[in-house]
DNA sequence: CGTCGAATTGATGACCCTCAAAGTTAGTGG
DNA sequence: CCACTAACTTTGAGGGTCATCAATTCGACG
């Protein structure tokens, strides 16, 4: 049986990559939303964009950081690795994340490797720059702090999952997590639309690619996901959420 | 061979708990650090003190998040409970730590349980008036992103930590990570200065009481530390680097 | 159709957990 | 002051879960 990727795979093409993409992606920012038109359009001018093909690495973990980036289009996988080649995959980002250098020192370094895992669009700014607009609007500064205090709260969530769940427990979270961030009705189920390896499933829940594979092969005999190369759909969130269980809040 | 628990263990006195101490501690916390005396003091009137006995729990993860503390003296644990007992020990707090609510919306719960592990003094403000703080002194809205934004980084280390490392990696890891926040130099070596069991450093590593107690033997055994009931010491630094290697950044 | 990376499947075994019991220490109360 | 107790720690035996290594199979794309 032949089966079609069904993710949309629609790539970003280079005039998607501007001011129009940069001003829009601003202006909907939660944490610009306390400011005005003119003021959003002021802080466009600081800000650059810039395309990345699938891929592509933004920045790596070690480099001085000196930008800000704003996902504007596509996904960005954020990664740890460690030595023989072990990675960590911390983070999947979507549209109106930001990721990189934010912090007090200008010779700091970024603390993590960012690839783009889909063609994508980013805008970034100086950190500098943006550490003058959060002293400038207290509300901004504000916003982002929550954010970060949510990803904090996430990350915590996570060191439960990975110290007290079993495989198939984490698996399962984490495919859950996935389709709420990432997830689209199709005619497969909830589809997670990114393409996603087994591998970089692995490097989410610490196992390797073996077990996952064994892991989602079962789970898709008990017809609780479809499955196939770099794709996943959900057919059955019950079933997923039972084998998680308690690991959901 | 008997021996005493070379931990100090200094009681705090009711009076220790109380205005002087809290005007102290303001004062000295990093993100306070752009205020005169004047503001300090008139934010002190914001704040109550408060002391507990070890072992005290001080707020419970699931109920309202009302207030936000700030450790004055003592040491306090974050915690999140799994179903059947089992538990992770996320942080250990020292003097001037902030820990507890801090969110945009008043209806917030508490993210994790905080238990006192020594007696302790803990000075604390309501959410709202905290966040006021925020907005009125963009600087200290910084700082305290700052020190989330590092909180945050720590956590994702400490997920390369759990993900990769072997049982004594992590455990080497962990006593360097916590004698560089309590380290004391005592006659028994670099001493944690820290009521700590086999099961809170169990806790922190993800790993079983009996493995923690075993790998803690074998290190004593190669005299990279001194351990009794409730305390650690680290006579061998370079040793125990030397295990964790590649961890430590 | 051929190729290469991704995914699957199997065999083996290491590492750490579980369960169990004994040993040790600090604190308590007689 | 000492016996007693409860909690902490140690040690052992055995087993389970997942990692490792290796060999195919599968699927997308040129």
């Amino acid at each position: 049986m032949k089966r079609f990727t069904p993710l949309d795979q629609d790539h970003i093409e280079p005039h998607m990559c501007g001011l129009d993409l940069r001003l829009y992606i601003l202006s909907q920012l939660p944490f610009f939303k306390s400011l005005n038109k003119d003021q959003i359009f002021e802080i466009n001018k600081k800000f650059i964009d810039k395309g990345y093909q699938s891929g592509d690495l933004i920045y790596a973990e070690g480099d001085v950081a000196e930008r800000l980036f704003v996902l504007a289009d596509g996904s960005v996988k954020l990664i740890l690795s460690s030595q023989q080649g072990k990675e960590v995959l911390l983070d999947v980002l979507t549209s109106g994340d930001f990721f990189g250098g934010l912090f007090p020192s200008s010779d700091d370094v970024y603390r993590e490797s960012a690839y783009a895992q889909t063609p994508v669009c980013v805008i970034s700014i100086e950190n500098s720059e943006f550490r003058k607009i959060l002293q400038e609007f207290p509300q901004v500064a504000l916003s982002v702090m929550d954010i970060i205090n949510e990803h904090l709260r996430v990350t915590r969530e996570f060191i439960r999952l990975i110290s007290t769940a079993t495989a198939d427990q984490r698996v399962a979270y984490t495919l859950i997590k996935l389709s709420e961030k990432l997830g689209e009705k199709s005619d497969v189920g909830l589809l997670i639309q990114l393409p996603l390896s087994r591998e970089d499933i692995a490097n989410m829940t610490a196992l390797t690619t073996e077990t996952v594979s064994r892991i989602m092969s079962k789970f898709q005999k008990k017809t609780l996901i479809k499955t196939g190369r770099q794709w996943v759909a959900i057919t059955n969130m019950e079933g997923l959420k039972e084998i998680s269980s308690h690991l959901i809040q």
